[in-house]
RNA sequence: GGGAUUGUGGUCUAGCUUGGUAUGAUUCUGCGUUUGGGUCGCAGAGGUCGUCGGUUCAAAUCCGGCCAAUCCCA
């Protein structure tokens, strides 16, 4: 019994069913009334604000400061850099309405804040001493998903933050995007020990409005890539079409050099992805919204007594070393529902304790990722079970980071390029400097160009597709 | 963009072919019993059958629109 409480499918044989029942049984979030929305639970919303709290203060290190704009962007607005409109515009939700009268210029609910800030920014930036701008939003941005909706993965609206700069030259410009990216990756491994790949996107794959886009990419258990973060040199795309000008310490008007980035809940759902088992959620330590459940286990009530008063002490102890625990004392559940419970929940470590640990001065540390139980002895436990969630992190990206590179080939002929990625792999694989058979490749396979990473130019090999003289060998894989 | 499937207490579900009082389990509440990997018993609570409309004396059931979810193909 019990089969309906907990997932029902196994990860391996129905990968998309599991990821949602993962979702909503984990309690991360549920469907939203509206086609291609999610609501955020609690649970959810705490990996969130993890996550921004750890950004936050490696961006205000860096000199960034948080902002907020509204919602509403004019057309007239959203449409001035044509280019930039023409890739959003079959996304965008318009707001045709107030009330029962009719809009002249429909307002869009923001698919992204470019053109929003940038018509501020011309207003804000005068000299080369305002310079460089460095501002970062946290907010939603919404577009139209018409179908294949997932949780976190591609809803129509989504959190996230958008970093806008503006830099007086070209090289500090870029010199911030390459941050940024770093900043991303440190991110990523560090609080959801996902691994990842960087590099640039290609022409085909950029944003549209970019001089180029430097990408983070993740490979996902289907083997699907994950794109987790990306952050673009503007060059001078946008500061000419909305005016972002500065005088030079000549007095001499020039154009300014920008920069956007973001990263979104989208790194929620790779993480659930990379590191949820048959079991449920596997949470990495950092982002964990509980870290330590503690469960007593008791038969009479003098035994419950005892009990629950040495494991409020334990988690006194903890919470006194800032050790994000709970002290489960349901009374109407057994402990082995508990732990499914918990297990579920994919919290990271849990305590278990009873009357028998308590005479040998003991408890059994259980770890939720690879399942190990050990016993561990009760004075010193708030060093212990520090240095065990830290370690268990480290295990995690570990193990990713194997699961990563074991399903990471190169191939040199388009007969090998299909047959490994219908193994699921991503794929190294060279390429000439024709579009057209990047081209091709993405309509015959599937398979995109998810990262050119750096120094991997190559001109001695000859393309996958058309077999001339290659120019370098990105990664390819299928993606989401 | 094309196709298929699905929607019944919080959750899973029977009933639908052949229209007539909505089935069971789980969950929840109370009491007792149990508790080291999803205890058991008794009593009780909980449903506009996704939604709007049509057919009919009568619709969860038949028909149509819409909404939402899932999967497959481009």
């Amino acid at each position: 019994m019990g089969k309906e409480i907990g997932i029902t499918v196994s990860k391996e044989n129905d990968f998309s069913e599991w990821f949602t029942q993962v979702v909503i049984k984990a309690e991360l979030a549920d469907y939203a009334p509206v086609k291609g929305l999610i609501v955020l639970r609690p649970d959810g919303y705490s990996i969130w604000e993890s996550l921004k709290m750890s950004l936050d203060k490696k961006l205000a290190k860096t000199g960034h400061r948080n902002g907020f704009l509204p919602t509403l962007i004019p057309e007239s607005l959203l449409s001035k850099e044509k280019k930039h409109f023409a890739g959003f515009n079959p996304e965008v939700f318009w707001v045709t309405h107030s009330g029962d009268s009719e809009i002249g210029d429909r307002l869009a609910l923001r698919p992204t804040s470019e053109t929003l800030a940038y018509s501020l920014f011309s207003k804000w930036i005068k000299s080369w001493r305002d310079l460089p701008l460095k501002i970062n939003f946290w907010n939603t941005a919404l577009r139209a998903e018409i179908k294949s909706t997932k949780p976190f993965l591609r809803t129509s609206e989504f959190l996230w933050q958008e970093g806008h700069t503006v830099h007086s030259t070209k090289q500090e410009a870029e010199q911030e995007v390459a941050d940024i990216l770093e900043i991303y990756k440190k991110t990523v491994e560090e609080e959801l020990a996902i691994p990842v790949i960087t590099g640039k996107k290609t022409e085909l794959e950029k944003f549209v409005g970019a001089v180029y886009t430097f990408t983070m990419e993740s490979l996902m258990p289907d083997g699907k890539a994950l794109q987790m973060g990306t952050s673009h040199f503007l060059g001078q795309n946008f500061s000419k079409p909305f005016d972002v000008k500065f005088s030079d310490s000549d007095n001499v008007e020039n154009f300014a050099w920008q920069t956007s980035w973001g990263v979104s809940w989208r790194l929620i759902g790779g993480m659930i992805m990379l590191h949820g088992d048959d079991n449920g959620l596997v949470l990495p330590p950092r982002v964990a919204p509980i870290q330590v459940v503690i469960i007593p286990i008791y038969y009479s009530d003098k035994d419950k007594e005892n009990v629950i008063q040495k494991a409020t002490e334990i988690h006194d102890i903890l919470e006194k070393n800032n050790v994000r625990v709970k002290l489960d004392d349901r009374d109407q559940v057994t402990p082995g529902f508990k732990f499914n419970d918990w297990e579920l929940k994919g919290i990271p470590l849990r305590i278990e304790i009873g009357p028998k640990d308590i005479e040998k001065k003991k408890v059994v540390l259980a770890r939720r990722h690879n399942r190990e139980k050990h016993d561990q002895v009760i004075s010193g436990i708030e060093k212990m079970v520090l240095s065990e969630l830290v370690s268990i992190h480290n295990d995690m990206f570990a193990d990713a980071k194997k699961i990563l590179d074991g399903k990471t080939v190169t191939v040199c002929t388009y007969v090998d390029f299909k047959s490994e990625l219908e193994k699921g792999r991503m794929i190294h694989a060279p390429i000439c400097s024709n579009q057209q058979c990047e081209e091709k490749i993405k309509e015959e396979t599937g398979a995109d160009v998810r990262v050119v990473p750096e120094n991997s130019d190559d001109k001695t090999l000859k393309c996958i597709y058309c077999e001339k003289q290659s120019e370098s060998i990105p990664l390819f894989a299928r993606g989401y």
